[in-house]
DNA sequence: TCCCATCGTCAAACCGGTTAACCTAGGGAT
DNA sequence: ATCCCTAGGTTAACCGGTTTGACGATGGGA
């Protein structure tokens, strides 16, 4: 019942302690005859090497930590953070490396979890939600820990970074609905203090020129819902809403249509992130798939290389598509000869 | 810059390592003044126990597993997994305990992760997405790992787990629809294989005493669409849908809306799990909230109970609470007066 | 005055691996 | 014949904590 250790391996087998790691490791050459008895050994007693003694003896914990400071109801909201997980683990089970996940609810929680990742709890860490200056930065190049920033950056840092560049989408965003012949074009932005939702609000802005119909919302269903409200009732609406995340949309789009506007004849709308819901509400949301589960897995592979002690660099990725579907399809064709004659 | 060790402060205070560990454990009396050097020698060092080492000499990882099986497209579209965790890591983190998430593709992977935490990754784990006869649960015992199973586990099992009697709210949604003149009323269930989806569709059946009307569905938006369509065109349609989760319930709603039907008046709907978005919806969508977040919590606690030495026991949880929305409203002032005519 | 219990601390063993240093035997080059 | 290198292994020292047996000092009871 007892668990063995390589102690018992190495008796079984005939050969030290030394020997069974060796013949694991690699790191000495070893005969095959002996190898074969080792694993024999083994594999007969049922042993896998102890996690923590290892993490000791190594000083490498073999795992990488994630704090989530957001509060839990937002978690909730978010459609990309689950896949984004599973993708993050997809990459680091290769390497039998273990996901820690740790939620904080105050500034002071989360240092405390960064500290005890520092001390032997992870070899590194992953920082999402990125502010446009955040005290996470500095806090962890102190702290020495390695670390990977999901998003870009915009300042000097001795990390890599993982991020997209989500303004062509928005660009071809806009261009598709004024070649649709739309002018008046909202935006509801996240909050604007998060590199990605400035990045997706600057787009926004540099392409239409105007900052008039652009609203800060907070990525929750509540702020979409309101937001478009507001926007409806600006004395000359608009006529398309792009939003920054999809359940904002959502929400969007159902209040337009409880006020009876047709979508998207009377008012185009379109998401970001693709939520497994968009594809399938009718009509279809247009939104930005932003493959989070590769995002996730370039994600660990770069934070792996960090450790391993490659030099930190900023990966952009390419993997963000634009969905068109029927929320931001042309006119139909009734109204649209309405619109012709 | 090297971290500082336990036989660093102990230099400082002028004590042996010896005397540094039972000043913080309390299992050996030190003098008031001793501990007193001793803590202030280690806040001077910004000393910070390793965790490795810790693990290493008391057998215990300071840390709780959960393997996560499904393939990430699913775990995407589940609303309470995010929740869930949220609570989980609320429940942990008083206790210091970490979270370890690891998701696995296939069934050997998934034996691999918990025989790894069995070995000294973790002290216990959390079972999700329980199966009526699941293969994990005497696979655990053997491994002598500590479990929680979150559901109602139908067979004997030395684990605790923790469940909540979703039949009641079930039974009470028929009843509010029977309240309103509904009687043809079906269901799109989750996968029976689940405890939790086929508690929900047992519940359905012995309450409407038929399985006419009942759909089993995977809880994807696509299925619940797809199924939605079938029992619209069923010859003797149904007047209200019953889903087994809130995002086939949104993709039917859509689905409904799209092919005109008005809801709620010509077709109602209700979901269960109570969706971020479901609130916020026009009409907002009746649901079941089932407090991932406390649930998550309470798993948690069970969960440090029995790797303390605890008996497995089984927690029944009263958090569930139907939340009527206009999804299931009374048929409008209109209608309802043309029915009376 | 003597004995024993208690308190506070120390020294050393232990947890289960990894790894640097050392040893030995055989083979090829010189 | 001598020298050096390499393959294959052993020994022992770590990694950084926890735990336990021993021990001197103090104090109370008989």
């Amino acid at each position: 019942m007892a668990k063995p250790t390589i102690g018992d391996v190495a008796r079984v087998a005939g050969v030290t302690r030394a020997t069974v790691s060796h013949a694991y490791s690699g790191k000495r050459p070893i005969s095959a005859p002996t190898k074969a008895r080792v694993y024999e050994a083994a594999e007969s007693l049922g042993w896998v090497p102890s996690h923590s003694a290892r993490a000791l003896a190594t000083r490498r914990a073999n795992a990488v930590g994630m704090v989530i400071a957001r509060d839990p109801g937002v978690i909730a909201s978010d459609s990309f953070f689950p896949a984004f997980i599973a993708g993050l683990e997809s990459g680091l089970a290769d390497a039998e490396v273990a996901l820690l996940l740790q939620v904080a609810a105050s500034r002071s929680a989360e240092e405390r979890a960064y500290r005890s990742m520092a001390h032997g709890k992870a070899d590194g860490v992953i920082v999402i939600d990125l502010h446009r200056s955040d005290w996470r930065v500095p806090f962890l190049a102190e702290l020495g820990l390695t670390a990977v920033l999901l998003g870009a950056y915009e300042q000097e840092s001795p990390f890599s970074c993982v991020r997209s560049d989500d303004a062509v989408q928005m660009r071809e965003l806009i261009t598709h609905l004024r070649g649709l012949g739309h002018e008046r074009i909202a935006h509801v932005s996240g909050p604007l203090g998060y590199v990605h939702s400035h990045a997706r609000a600057r787009a926004y802005v540099e392409e239409i020129g105007s900052e008039e119909l652009l609203r800060e919302g907070d990525f929750g269903a509540a702020s979409g819902r309101d937001l478009t409200a507001e926007l409806l009732d600006v004395a000359d609406r608009p006529t398309a809403v792009l939003y920054a995340n999809d359940t904002m949309a959502i929400a969007g789009l159902s209040l337009a249509r409880s006020r009876d506007f047709k979508v998207p004849d009377d008012l185009a709308l379109a998401g970001f992130d693709d939520d497994h819901l968009s594809a399938h509400l009718s009509p279809a949301l247009t939104s930005v798939a932003t493959d989070p589960f590769r995002r996730g897995r370039i994600t660990a592979e770069v934070l792996l290389a960090d450790i391993g002690g490659a030099t930190p660099r900023s990966v952009e990725l390419d993997c963000n598509e634009l969905r068109l579907r029927a929320s931001t399809a042309a006119p139909a064709p009734s109204i649209a000869q309405g619109g012709d004659r």
